[in-house]
DNA sequence: AATCAACCCCTTGACAGTCTAGGTATCCTG
DNA sequence: CAGGATACCTAGACTGTCAAGGGGTTGATT
C-alpha cells in the first residue's frame, strides 16, 4: 500500500534546470541547499529528489551554465558550491521567457477565464 | 542547416493528456482535429507531433479516460472519434487543479512580481 | 491522367529527464 | 551510542516526447 497521499510522480516536468539557475542568481549555493530552498519557496509543493538534482547539476555544469568548487557550509561541512556563469544567466533568461509563454498557452486552454 | 527559428524540442512537458481531455469536453473529436485545434488555440505555439499524439490517445483509452469509435468526418473521411468518459472528466478535473498549483509554484519562483 | 497537398491513422527507435532505491560519510543531539 | 539531519553520489527502470518513417484517401490543379 503506497503511502503517498499526494498525487506522486514527476512534478518537475523539465523545469528543474530553470529553477536551479534561478536559485543561484542570488549567489552560490550547494546542491542540498538548492533543493531545500526550492521546496521551501513552493511551500513543499515541489519535491526535489536527489536522484533528479545531482544529475541535473552535472548536466548543467557540462553545458557551462554553472561552475562548481568545493567549499565549506555554514555548518562546517564540506560542500560543493555552484555559481551561475554568464551563459547560465543567459540560459536562465531564455528559459524564463519560454516558461512564461508555455504556461500562458497551457493556462489559456486549461483555465479559461 | 536547421530551419527551425523556434527553440525546438519538447514543449509539452507532460501536459498533453490534460490538453487532449480538455479538447474533448465540448464533444467528440478525432485525433487529427484534436491536434489542429490545440495548435490553433495556442497560436501555433504548441506543436502536437503525431508521434506524441497517437500514443497518448492509446494510453488514455487503455486507462479508460476516453473511448473511441470509428466515424466519418465533415469531409467525409473515415475517422476515429474519441469522446470523454466519466473517468476522463474526473481526470481532467484533477489534472487541471494540479496544473494550476504547479504553474503557480513555478511562476512564483521564476517570475517574481 | 498524373500530381500534389491536405487530410487521417499508425509504429518504431532513440533520447532526455525523473524517480526509486540504494550507497557513503560527517556532525550534532539525546 | 543511536538516530536524525546534513551532504554527496550512482545505477536502473520508467515515461513521455520526438524524429522519421509507413499506410491510405480525397479533391484540386496541371
Amino acid at each position: 500500500m503506497p503511502k503517498d497521499s499526494a498525487q506522486s510522480s514527476s512534478l518537475l516536468h523539465g523545469t528543474l534546470d530553470a529553477l536551479v539557475l534561478k536559485t543561484l542568481i542570488t549567489g552560490p549555493r550547494h546542491g542540498y541547499a538548492i533543493a531545500r530552498w526550492i521546496e521551501e519557496a513552493t511551500d513543499e509543493l515541489l519535491q526535489i529528489e536527489e536522484g533528479s538534482l545531482y544529475p541535473a547539476l552535472y548536466r548543467m555544469e557540462r553545458k557551462g551554465w554553472i561552475a562548481a568548487e568545493w567549499g565549506v557550509s555554514e555548518l562546517n561541512r564540506r560542500v560543493k558550491l555552484y555559481r551561475l556563469t554568464p551563459q547560465g544567466r543567459q540560459e536562465l533568461h531564455a528559459e524564463t521567457e519560454q516558461w512564461a509563454r508555455f504556461a500562458s498557452a497551457i493556462s489559456k486552454i486549461l483555465l479559461p477565464a
